[in-house]
DNA sequence: GCATGATCATGC
DNA sequence: GCATGATCATGC
């Protein structure tokens, strides 16, 4: 008794009706209540559509070439929305897409018309799923725009070229903008073959990264008006980081002021300048850099980086405050920062002060963090807090200053942790084991960001 | 000059 | 009121 359609449209406006409704009352088989694993997906399909749980791999309403996808939404502190994960799509068959064409790939066959059924990912007071409060949020049928098209392309040319290389196993979701190649597996023991060559390969999957779906999210159920900085035309020939880098290029030399004054900016020496200046420079009024399409579908995020006249960088590069909720309950692989290093791109916007004590615009740069710190470096402080955390972090006082042994710079040499906040006593925070601590962040260490810098002084 | 704690300024 | 980007301040 699965529910049968005659059209496209029909399917389309029989899963708005679940608009507003509870995943509990939709699950009518009680999935959630015997597998107690929340699979949204098969509750939809199951519950909701009448399909059996043992459906083909292929489109899930193969006869009109749609796939039927569900997704998490969150709501954050701030009450702005986001995409809770990347969207999975088809396991990647290195043997056999290594001879497609885009036209012909896995990707786009499978997945060129996505239903999406957005719901909200409710979290208990322990932080664990509470399925009761999942509700459809929003479904739609999603067809890629021409513009998003352009980059996937780029994406999925990228892919396929390591791939050919015989370089699948050097595979990872930073080399991408919308289109990722992401881990998929029971274990990460899982293991494929590629065919250029004899070293086994990550079993990987094709995903739409979770900047572009917190993009999508934005757009379709807060409705956000997004402002694009490129066009199609543009991409067809060029990337965005090569389109980003001719609007600076003609700035670059000059002052924050003669910027301003160029611009036709309101002087101030606020200390988002830079950010006011690169808005301007990019087109854009304001300082909402967020609300640039590119930067929202691509997660770009922006980071001044400020060299004194000697070529000293003094200042090391701050993140958010960690999530010890989280760092708790999840190890590093499931984490947030791993999902969020992994998933951002950041655009590193570098000055140098002159004599005149005035910031001098150097450069910019796209740049993200790289396998093998995310790995390596990062995992290893995750893995340390983490560690802290169950045994007790330790503060003591020296003179007027509060110390703590969470890992400083001198740890690995890339990043370290350190408070953040307004005080001390208005970022007091309490962590999952009860001990207050103030608000901690992570940190690139300046030296680092030297490095990663440097060649553009 | 660096390491690291502390806090400012802005915008939502 | 708070999160976040940016920067100051102290001590070695």
């Amino acid at each position: 008794m699965s529910f049968k359609y005659e059209s496209i449209e029909e399917l389309v406006s029989y899963s708005k009706e679940a608009e507003g409704k509870y995943l509990i009352d939709i699950d009518t088989k009680d999935i959630i209540g015997k597998t107690n694993k929340g699979s949204v997906g098969a509750v939809i399909e199951q519950s909701y559509f009448g399909y059996s749980a043992n459906s083909k791999a292929e489109a899930d309403f193969a006869d009109v070439g749609i796939e039927l996808k569900t997704t998490g939404v969150i709501r954050q502190k701030r009450g702005t929305i986001a995409a809770k994960e990347r969207l999975v799509l088809n396991i990647i068959n290195y043997m056999d897409e290594v001879g497609r064409d885009f036209a012909t790939s896995s990707f786009w066959s499978k997945n060129n018309k996505l239903l999406i059924f957005f719901y909200t990912y409710v979290r208990d007071s322990n932080g664990k799923p509470d399925y009761s409060k999942f509700q459809i949020l929003k479904t739609i049928l999603h067809e890629f725009s021409e513009k998003d098209l352009e980059i996937i392309r780029q994406d999925w040319d990228l892919i396929h070229n390591k791939i050919k290389l015989g370089l699948a196993h050097e595979l990872s979701e930073g080399d991408t903008q919308i289109l990722g190649a992401c881990t998929k597996g029971a274990s990460k023991k899982s293991m494929r073959e590629q065919p250029f060559s004899s070293i086994p390969a990550k079993q990987r999957a094709y995903s739409l990264k979770q900047g572009y779906m917190t993009a999508l999210v934005k757009q379709y159920i807060d409705h956000e008006k997004l402002i694009p900085i490129t066009n199609v035309k543009e991409l067809k020939y060029k990337t965005v980081e090569e389109i980003i880098k001719e609007k600076f290029a003609q700035y670059i030399g000059k002052t924050e002021l003669e910027i301003i004054k160029l611009l036709n900016l309101k002087e101030s020496n606020a200390k988002n300048n830079a950010q006011l200046l690169t808005s301007g420079i990019l087109g854009i009024t304001g300082t909402k850099l967020d609300k640039i399409e590119e930067f929202s579908k691509l997660n770009i995020k922006f980071k001044t980086v400020t060299y004194e006249k000697t070529g000293i960088l003094k200042e090391s590069m701050s993140f958010e405050n960690l999530n010890f909720q989280d760092i708790y309950l999840n190890d590093w692989e499931t984490s947030e920062l791993k999902m969020k290093f992994e998933s951002t791109q950041f655009l590193f916007v570098i000055f140098q002060k002159n004599n005149e004590n005035q910031k001098v615009l150097k450069g910019v740069k796209l740049w993200n963090v790289p396998l093998t710190i995310l790995d390596n470096e990062i995992r290893e402080v995750y893995v340390e807090v983490k560690k802290l955390l169950a045994d007790g972090i330790v503060e003591w006082k020296e003179g007027n200053r509060y110390r703590n042994n969470l890992p400083k710079s001198g740890f690995n040499g890339v990043c370290h942790i350190r408070p953040k906040g307004q005080n001390r006593v208005k970022s007091m925070i309490v962590l999952p084991n009860g001990q207050e601590l103030p608000n901690q962040a992570f940190w690139f260490n300046a030296k680092f960001i030297k490095e990663l810098t440097l060649d553009i002084l």
